[in-house]
RNA sequence: AGAAUCUUCCG
């Protein structure tokens, strides 16, 4: 039958939260698994000051619950903290190295992101990834080109896509014209980098060929018009 | 039943 749990795990599924938070004060039993997975849900939805209570009132961490923590304080911009929750770690895997890496990226800190990767002990496509994502991000293009060429022993679509997102307009096309799988964010990754260079019709082109679009499809396709001069 | 990486806008 259902429980309380289950209740619990809907709400949060459904981005309920006030729901969600109701479910967890009545369970008469609170699994680490429902701390970490309501904490995991303020932290998607930017709730920093509930997630804070919420941590305050936490009987217990593991390496899942310390990761998302360490993502919270990283989208929070406060790496130096995230370094803090990592550094009382008992237990890292490459998740949680992986997201030191990221956040570290994303607070523009690129020498820091790659000391993490420098010294982890194991790496996997999502490192490597993140890795390519922080050169990109730091407009590193061609050491980012460099990686992507030679130092990714394992690649994925979201390896090639990361690549594409970060080459001019005329190596970006070419890329795309050679890839062997793309997917929805491929095509807004070409739509994107059309809008830029305001090439509305070569954006309709992409956006006409896809098979599916989302909302990040339509405001990309929207931009390019928009600085095409066709939309007021 | 919970954690890390890619694309638009917003935050």
């Amino acid at each position: 039958g259902m429980e309380l749990r289950d209740v619990f795990v809907a709400c949060v599924r459904s981005g309920d939260l006030t729901c969600a938070r109701r479910a967890f004060d009545s369970l008469p039993e609170r699994h680490l698994i429902c701390w970490s997975l309501l904490l995991s849900a303020y932290a998607k939805r930017g709730c920093f000051d509930e997630a804070k209570a919420l941590v305050e009132g936490m009987p217990e961490w593991d390496l899942v619950s310390a990761t998302t923590m360490i993502n919270l304080l990283s989208e929070r911009g406060c790496p130096k903290e995230a370094r803090g929750v990592f550094g009382q770690m008992e237990l890292r895997n490459v998740v949680s190295w992986t997201a030191m890496l990221s956040g570290f990226a994303r607070n523009g800190r690129l020498d820091e992101a790659e000391a993490m990767f420098d010294a982890m002990p194991e790496r996997n496509v999502v490192t490597l990834n993140s890795m390519l994502a922080a050169y990109i991000q730091h407009g590193k293009t061609s050491v980012a080109k460099e990686f992507f060429d030679s130092a990714m022993p394992v690649k994925d679509l979201v390896s090639s896509n990361t690549m594409l997102s970060g080459l001019d307009l005329a190596a970006a096309e070419e890329m795309f014209g050679s890839m062997e799988a793309i997917d929805i964010v491929s095509c807004n990754v070409m739509l994107s980098a059309y809008a830029q260079s305001s090439a509305a019709d070569r954006a309709e082109k992409i956006f006409e060929s896809m098979a599916h679009h989302n909302v990040v499809s339509a405001t990309a396709m929207l931009t390019a018009y928009a600085r095409a001069g066709d939309v007021e």
